[in-house]
DNA sequence: GTCTATATTGCGATAGAC
DNA sequence: GTCTATCGCAATATAGAC
């Protein structure tokens, strides 16, 4: 049993984050969501008052990891393009679930599309203040959205990312 | 009218596709797909008996789809490269709009997920028997993936593809 | 804060007329 | 080959007990 408001709050998002990612846009129900958490369907709607807002809830968390994820590349030095890439081809981290979840929500919702086009804008910024170059930061980044939109379809991405690497040590990276 | 069944599951096939790409799956009703296509419901449950069947049917097409586009790699000569790339930033043919459905489907359907994975295995055939080069032909792979992930949250891919080529130029391509 | 029960709507699919 | 009418079910959301 969840001791305060705010862990069934993180608990559900998890729930529903992980059926999106497993199940779609049409496997995350209401009550699935709240079997997965362990509460009723009642007690998901405490919280949430509305699957819209549930939805809501998803990209504000989201948009939190991403301000983090900033930070951490900024950390990363003169590493930074290889971090961007070396996490774009991560699976199962709380910001790539929050990342696949808000690609299922973009289907068929203008805030999810809208949380992402700025996730990527956040994204190229940090990428070309480092680089110093829009050329290479744009294909890094999509060299980056190709690896995340590969996941979906169960492709392993450590060897694309070794060909990846190879190619940026031609160019000097 | 259509003159005859194949023209009728034609405009069924596009009607469901353009409501996938439009609304993703949620809005992709038979009802609203029977509309758009300017049947009724009962009409196109005639023609494709389920909606398993009309998902089948929109997966078999975009397969012949690919192979036509494979087709015309093959005859873009020493601008292989190029012409994937061009075409991968392209909006409204049949061919993207059958791939974005796809891609749509394929979040809760496994027919879809495989028949994207086989277009990609196709695709990074004839990249790299035309460049001899896994490393730059995973590479364009994935810039390709990366500029049709873009398409989904309206991001015009012109900008990208002119970034992109500079980059080639660099290497010689 | 969490539960059960229920109202309501909308979807996929069937039946049968034309 | 296309239609209307309808059944059965699942999903969102509400009401009210505990």
């Amino acid at each position: 049993m969840a001791r305060n408001s705010t862990d069934t709050k993180e608990k559900l998002l998890d729930a529903f984050e992980i059926l999106l990612d497993e199940h779609g846009t049409s496997g995350a129900t209401l009550d699935a969501v709240a079997a997965k958490a362990g509460v009723s369907k009642g007690g998901l709607l405490y919280h949430f008052g509305s699957k819209a807002e549930l939805i809501k809830g998803s990209l504000e968390r989201l948009s939190r990891l991403v301000d983090d994820d900033v930070e951490s590349m900024k950390s990363a030095g003169d590493r930074l393009h290889l971090y961007y890439l070396e996490t774009s081809a991560e699976v199962g981290t709380p910001l790539d679930r929050s990342l696949i979840a808000a690609n299922c929500l973009s289907q068929e919702n203008a805030d999810a599309k809208n949380a992402l086009r700025k996730t990527r804008e956040a994204w190229f910024d940090v990428l070309n203040d480092h680089l110093g170059d829009p050329d290479m930061a744009m294909t890094i980044q999509l060299i980056g959205d190709g690896m995340y939109f590969n996941q979906n379809f169960g492709l392993s991405q450590d060897e694309a990312l070794a060909h990846v690497k190879n190619v940026l040590a031609r160019l000097g990276l």
